[in-house]
DNA sequence: GCATCCTGCTAATCCGATTTAGCTGAGCGG
DNA sequence: CCGCTCAGCTAAATCGGATTAGCAGGATGC
């Protein structure tokens, strides 16, 4: 930027000192020594011009710049990002880290790019983020470089993940679930294989339901249906009505994702049925929506912010990034969507 | 990262020539006379060797590191941010930048440190962000730096602003209103000056609300009233509720704010009263929820996409950064919520 | 009294590029 | 044949720090 910056030659010129000597008496370190007059005159100096080591000159010497890439396939069409992001962040601020973001909108050739600009920026680590938890291929140019993967899992590629333990919220909704007194008249909407659009496979809607299914048969009930689609408002909509108007009367909805929830709202609304009173509603997400609802949504919480803090904290521990999947919890919202079954 | 790359002098023995010929035959400049054959032996062999160069090493001689930096208060509690920084992020890419994204959280001193961190690495300019619409006292750091403010206005700092049209857009609102037929029972909900926990004071609404009056004025119409609130859906919900239980039937609700408009629709709906066959709902900003709402929300849409592309576009076109205004127009999402006034 | 050690400091090199100044040899005019 | 120009290239300096190697001088050991 504009005027010329203060280096530390000048610093150690006002000091009356070498460079050398205002380096290691900046730096703080003791295996050079330094006298204490010295390093408080260099100090001293440093403060009274203002000065502030160029970041960019000294990683050309240490290799490291302080600063960490983040490459996502959509940061913007979910509103999660933003968590991730500032997870991500406040982590990497703590220790004087910055984050680039880039967001290569599923384009292969455009997260080649990406990561490329990354790496000649000669970034610390990169971290390679799905906004939706899925198995994924990094691109060929992270092979070898320390990379945490982040809301997804690449078997076979040697780096630690961090992901949502969606396996455990599955159980949680079971339990809350029976908790609350629920033992039949379960239905499940959202099913196993949501959000098809993403051929890879998702994982969150299978660990959800595997994860429910079990404690609720282990808790002496079960799911009276699965109903199978994609997670949107709309879709959430269209087949609990249709279940409705099939003359089906379910005491509690477990709905794969809140967008999915607000649908049910919208079509158990229309036909007089009240939550909790009539049906109960559990959810998965905790989108920004499930608050605002009326009754306001239980909800297991993806755990965003702590996914973001998580990676850049593998990072910055330190040492070798190992291959290990890390499950961050998905909290409980306890609100007002969940009661106790009707009639009883 | 770790294994050694490949360096230009790498390249220029590969090549046969010196370094300097191997950087002005990759630099493709035309100033410095280098034979047809040697650039192409250079480009060959950078080619071979997969040569990147180090964009950290240029930046220490050239002074530009091909890197904006974007502080602003909060990315995360706002569902746009999202679009603001992709917005940012697709221009800056297109000329080969990347951005460092970061938030202060309202906080000067953690404003501040942050600004350093940006400047101690060198960034080219700097995008001074607030997720709300409002006046800005940028940190002193800032002064005299290439400095762009984006949804905020800083009178007496020497930068470009970029902010939504908020004026047009409450124009557009009342001709919309206008246009379907409305002249009477029209409400305002949300009023001028919400959001009283930001001290500096809130532009949007009292320009959406200017615009508003003025084209309704001039159309013959009025507003039969304004309702002051905190743009919330809780607090949507609330003084809707009151304005009906104090016996008054509005024809059209211009909501300031989507939440509110949600808020609204939750009342509107306990009443009995559909939207927008008894009532017509406009509003502002077009937030996710807007187009999942039954029926979908017409609402003017916040450019936040357009604000973070027209930051980084001003920073890129190069030249001086004049202190100049920047209005993105808001444009009108015709949806379903806005039809022509009941019982006509 | 001399070798050795330690303290406190500095000169010089390096990191990976860009850029300035200058060198060499061919071509050309007179 | 001499001096000049110019095309094509290279040596060396530079950017702002970190780091290595080493130097001066006093204290210490024997």
């Amino acid at each position: 930027m504009s005027e010329r910056r203060v280096t530390m030659a000048d610093v150690a010129r006002e000091a009356g000192v070498s460079p050398t000597t205002a380096s290691f008496a900046l730096s703080g370190r003791t295996d050079m020594r330094i006298s204490v007059a010295s390093r408080e005159r260099v100090l001293e100096a440093a403060r009274r011009l203002g000065y502030r080591p160029n970041v960019t000159a000294r990683s050309l010497r240490t290799k490291s710049t302080q600063t960490i890439g983040l490459v996502s396939d959509r940061i913007t069409t979910t509103p999660f990002a933003g968590d991730v992001i500032r997870g991500a962040m406040e982590a990497a601020r703590r220790q004087d880290h910055l984050l680039f973001i880039t967001e290569a909108g599923g384009d292969r050739a455009a997260e080649s790019s990406l990561v490329h600009a990354l790496l000649d920026r000669q970034v610390d680590a990169v971290i390679y983020a799905s906004m939706f938890t899925r198995y994924v291929t990094p691109p060929k140019e992270l092979f070898g470089r320390p990379v945490v993967l982040l809301n997804c899992l690449a078997p076979g590629f040697d780096a630690p993940s961090v992901v949502p333990d969606e396996l455990e919220a599955g159980r949680d909704a079971a339990r809350a679930l029976l908790a609350a007194g629920h033992t039949q008249g379960i239905w499940a909407i959202g099913g196993h294989q949501a959000v098809p659009a993403t051929p890879e496979g998702i994982i969150a809607g299978n660990e959800r339901m595997r994860g429910l299914e079990e404690v609720l048969r282990e808790g002496g009930a079960h799911l009276d249906g699965v109903v199978e689609c994609d997670w949107d408002t709309l879709d959430g909509y269209r087949e609990v009505s249709a279940l409705l108007a099939a003359g089906t009367r379910p005491r509690a909805l477990v709905c794969l994702a809140d967008r999915v929830s607000f649908g049910a709202y919208q079509a158990l609304g229309e036909a007089g049925l009240s939550v909790p009173g009539d049906v109960s509603v559990i959810s998965f997400d905790d989108q920004d929506i499930a608050s605002v609802l009326r009754p306001a949504l239980t909800t297991l919480k993806l755990p965003h912010y702590q996914l973001g803090r998580l990676a850049v904290e593998l990072i910055l521990r330190g040492g070798p990034l190992e291959a290990v999947v890390h499950r961050v919890p998905m909290p409980l919202r306890e609100r007002a969507s969940l009661g106790a079954p009707a009639g009883e």
